[in-house]
Parts: C-alpha cells; structure tokens; sequence
DNA sequence: ACTTTATGTGCAATCGTTTGCACGCCTGTT
DNA sequence: AACAGGCGTGCAAACGATTGCACATAAAGT
C-alpha cells in the first residue's frame, strides 16, 4: 500500500466493473464522450477515490510521447539563463510538458553526452541555449527530425527554429543614444566570432555605425574570447592603450562593459565623464553599479517563453514551418553614459 | 529511418543471430559476465554499428525506476539556487540520475501540482529546496516511502533528510565580528518565521547575542514578512525611526540587507560609518555594491551536490538512516562593516 | 418485420525492456 | 561409462497504458 505508484488504471476498471480500455477511454477528454455518462461519473469517481494517477511511463512507452522536453543551456549560474527557463517552462507548461535541464558549459563533449541522453529519455523535443554556429546537435536532431527550438543562439543551418533578441535593434538603441549625447569616435569590444550572438552583435556596430554616419575606424573595434569580465578587462585595456580616440564604447555584453569600467579605471580615467560605456542584457545589479550601467535590456523570459511555445507547436503540428523570430530589446538609461564633454 | 528511436533491442539481436534477452545481458553490466566473451563482442559491436541507444522509458516501465528525479524550488531566478542546482546536477549525474526541476514561487498549490506531476512520471526521488516547516508534501513522501531530500531548508517532521547551512555559526561569525569592531548594541532584521531558515537565525542570534554578552534587547529585533528588499527596507526604516541606539544590523540575508542599505541613506546617515551591516548568503554582486556587503558566504553548490549524493543513497540502499546534515558558512568580511566610532 | 446504421464496450495486441525459469550441452567425478 | 552439476542461452511473462478491431445491442430506415 506505501508503494510507489500503487493504483493501476486496472484497479480502477475492477471497482468499478468494467474494462480498462473503457476506464482509459474515460481519462481521455479525446474518447470520453464516446463512453456512457453514467459510467463516466463512475470512473472518475472511482479514480479519484482510489487516488489513481496515470503512469506516464507506461503511456510514454504506448504512445511515444513523453511530453518530456530537454533544455540544455550552457550554465544556470549565468544570470541570464534563469529568466529563460522560467520562461521555457511557462511556454511548455501550459500544455502539459515539462522540462528537463543540463548545463553543459559550452563543452561540446557535454553538450553531445546530454542529448544523447535526452534522447534515451525519449524527449518529445530539444531546446538549446547552447547552439554554436555550426552545431553537430543541430544538424542530427535535423536529420533525425526531432522537434528542435534554439533561444538566445542561432545557427546557420536553415530550418530550424530559433527565438532570439534583435541584437541590431540593441545596439543600434545603444549607439543612437550615444550619438544623441554628441559622441562621434564610439568603441566596439565584441564576443567571440564563433557565437551568433557575437558576431551579430558585431556586424550590427558596423552597420549601425555607418548608417548614422559615425566614425567606422577599424581600429575602435576590439576583440574577445570570451563574454567574460577578464576578457572585457583585457580588451578594453588594449585598446585604451592603441588610444584611437575614441569617448564611448559599446560593449557586446555586461560582463564585458564591467571589465571596461575597470580598465577605464586602471587608466586613471573616468566614467562616464571620460568614456561613455553601454552593455547589454540587463544583468541583476548592474543598477547597482557605480556607475549604473546603461544598457540593453533583452526580453530573456519572453525569449524563453516563446521558446517554449515553439516547441510545443512544432511537436503538435509537425508540419508548423520553422522560422527564426526575433524579439525586440529596450535601452535602459542609466548612468554610465554622459553626454560628451567639449575638449 | 528518421523516426525518433529507431533501433530496438531487438533489431541488434536480430543482426547478431541471438535473443533479444542475450542482448540485454551483454548491456546490463551486472550480467554481462555470465555471456560468452565472443557473443558479447559481437553485440557491442552490432549495438554500436545500429546506433543502439536503450529507451529509458520502456527500461524504467519495467524496472519501476526511472533514474529521474524531482526538484522542486521556489524561483530559479532567485540567484540563490542556480548553485544549489547546479550542485544537485552533479551530486546526481555521477550515478546516471537527471533532474526535472519545478518552480513554485512559494505557492502552496504550486507545490502540490508540481509534487504530483513528478510522481506521476514516476520520479525515484524528490528534492525541495520549498519545504516549509510544517509541509505536506514532505508528509505525503514520508508515508508512501518515497526518498526525499530536504536542501537549504528543514521541515519539522522528523525522519527525513536535509541539508542545510550550519546558521547558528554563519550568525556567530557575523556577530562576533561586530563585537570585535566595537560594536554593542546589535540589531537583527528577521526572516520570516514560517521559514526553517528564518526562525533558526533569529533564535541563533538571540543566543550569540547573550553568549558573547552583547544587549539582548527585544526592540532590536525586527521583523520581516519576506526575505525581500522592501521588507528589509520597511522593517529598517521601523527599527531606525524607534531609535533603540544600535550601531549595527545583521539582517536575515541579503536581500534584507540591501533593504537596510537603502533604509540607512533615508534616514540621512551612512553605512558603514553610522551603521554596520551584514547580509547572509553572499549572493553575486554584493560585493561590487557601495559600500561592498560585508556578508555569511553558504555553500550552495556543496549543499545541492550534498543533497543530489544523499537522495541516491537513499534510493539505492532504502535503509540508509535519515539524518540532517549541516554545510559550514564563512564570514566574507567587506565594507559594510566598520569599527564603532566613539561618541 | 427485417435489414442497416450507429453506438458503447470488451478483447487483445502492442510499445521496448527485464528477468525467473527451463533446457540443452559440456565438463568433471566416480 | 554413466551421472551430477555448471554454464550459457532461449522462452515467455510481465510492467501499465493505448487503440484498432470486433461484437453486441439499440435505434433508425424501408
């Protein structure tokens, strides 16, 4: 009686005397009605008295559906990711799915090993916060034609679904901002190339930088390995140290623009007084910076969100067409930006 | 081809000319042995050569385990838990085990629904980071003998496992340190009671407070109905304005202590040269605050590694005796905290 | 009144694995 | 040379649900 899940779909039939398959047909909405009222009642009734809960093990293996999905993002501990999987597991859990999570740290061996296992694990579909431009993962699921969502990443194969900031719109809110407060000479310290989310954000600068007619030196474009602080640290301080002329930087990410304010710093200069620094994503706290930092905001929990209802869709109607959406950043004015001071 | 699990047992023992329960033998390791080392060769080799990849589900309707366990945790967004389930993950992967998380903003009704969608897809285990003192869920676990494992927080009943922060030390070092600066007149802004981690830290700074011969004073005691930054801000500002003569606050957690940050700059004075202060948990970025928190570092990732290891035990050896089991805090000493100034 | 159609329920196969049991065959003992 | 005991493998029955099919019975059409 204290056994794990101890009341079968049998038990319920033989209370109420009648076939399993009838008791089956009654806990799905799709074939109740072609079941008698009366014995209807008496199902539920019976179910519930018995405290019956279906094994969806059982119904998984008949069905091969699990309504089980596989979230792999790179680490949890990344602020960014816990909005989007608030927002994975509201977009999925309307419809009964739910989500298992994997944080592979931009390993690929990881990333390969748990959808591997996701896969053993039958899941209904694949959700990747992990997608590298050129992804194996994408490519099998493709080939195997498991329903597949990427957020926040985008690959280049064609086909796939995928929910993303408008990285162009940030930065052009970033740079527009920038050139509205009189700056002229604007810094660009990118992600890593091999990310979309870097490269994007990069060309963006570019385009942005021309069309409003700034300065498009090569020279005022750094690089980086990595969105990390060290990295934006470095990067920043090197070029600083190139001192193309630059009063304002533009920064592929927050983690970056936090590296900047301390190279900025390292330099015995000011911000925002001597350089303007945006970021991008609106981590927690950078409010709370000194400056506070101006920055785009991304819609992770909508990115999220919309993953998830994706997802559900591609599962349920498998011929729903796969298009890449885009989703529309904010800038938060804070105050790491100023305008720029006559020389 | 394309279909989404392709080859059974099956097809390899077909492939190979043997049983399909031959071929099960040579995969399960416990049985291996008892094969021909020739035929055992002969499958891996047709297993791998098919891409062989064993259904979880169809194994876990047989076996009645499922290597899948439960999380259940009040918002992942709450930077507190990404440690804690980044530390579940890996307390569990090491034995094969994957987790379905669950978040419930602390929703009674939430935790029920989550609670039952994981037994019904049949967990091994269960995990909550939610457990309220007096909890139903844990009943429930406790009487159908389903393993449960209680992290960052502890339940009245007993019998069952948790893994929490050693508090009354993390207090300890926090008012310790605040007797060594000078400080007599101690304030403590409460969590909530209702909390296992509000109540224990109040009643561990009643005790160090009389311990260490400190004011024991009830009106420099405040209380909380949350652990969040408008409580910690109502709850100061209360304190500040019945002016009790207190020179120092040990707020509840972080949170609370960005409240009292903010509560202290109302009250036109100045942390830390009016008012010391230290947080609880050490959450990202409170040292990059003005001033940087001075605050009791928990071991979130060990506590949720410690937890993920604790509930396989429990699954694999069910007599294993259920004890609670405290992590040991340390004080990350910052800016918050100055010596008292003389009068 | 007799066939036709609809309607509600039971039957049994099936999903992919695991595992107790039985049955050969080979080896070693007397 | 006959027999006991392993040892390796096959057989088939589960696990708990779903679902195409068949079969009653009742309602409707001619």
């Amino acid at each position: 009686m204290a056994s794990r899940s101890r009341v079968t779909i049998r038990d319920v039939a033989d209370r109420v005397g009648v076939h399993p398959s009838t008791v089956s047909r009654v806990l799905n909405p799709a074939t109740r009605g072609r079941i008698t009222p009366e014995i209807v009642a008496k199902v539920n009734e019976a179910a519930s008295a018995l405290g019956y809960r279906p094994n969806q093990t059982a119904r998984g293996l008949r069905t091969n559906r699990t309504r089980t999905i596989g979230v792999l993002i790179p680490d949890i501990t990344n602020p960014l990711f816990p909005p989007i999987i608030r927002g994975i597991e509201d977009g999925l859990g309307a419809n009964g799915y739910t989500a298992i999570l994997v944080n592979t740290d931009n390993i690929a061996a990881r990333e390969i090993d748990a959808a591997s296992t996701m896969r053993a694990r039958q899941v209904d579909g694949l959700i990747l916060a992990t997608a590298r431009r050129d992804d194996p993962i994408v490519a099998e699921c493709i080939a195997d034609g498991l329903p597949l969502v990427l957020v926040n990443r985008t690959a280049d194969a064609d086909g796939v679904c995928s929910i993303v900031n408008d990285d162009a719109l940030g930065i052009a809110l970033a740079v527009r901002h920038l050139k509205a407060l009189g700056h002229t000479r604007i810094a660009h310290i990118a992600g890593p190339r091999s990310l979309s989310t870097g490269e994007s954000r990069r060309r963006s600068f570019l385009d942005v930088v021309k069309s409003e007619g700034l300065d498009a030196d090569a020279a005022l474009i750094a690089e980086t390995t990595a969105f990390s602080e060290d990295e934006g640290l470095r990067a920043c301080a090197q070029l600083i140290s190139k001192n193309p002329g630059f009063t304002a930087i533009v920064a592929a990410n927050d983690l970056i623009a936090l590296g900047a304010y301390e190279a900025i710093a390292d330099a015995g200069l000011k911000c925002p007084d001597d350089i303007s620094v945006t970021g991008f994503n609106d981590m927690p706290f950078v409010d709370r910076l000194t400056p506070p930092l101006t920055t785009v905001r991304i819609p992770h929990y909508e990115l999220g969100r919309e993953a998830g209802r994706r997802l559900v869709d591609l599962i349920e109607t498998p011929d729903s067409p796969a298009r890449a959406t885009t989703l529309q950043p904010e800038l938060i004015v804070r105050g790491s930006t100023a305008a720029v001071t006559g020389t």
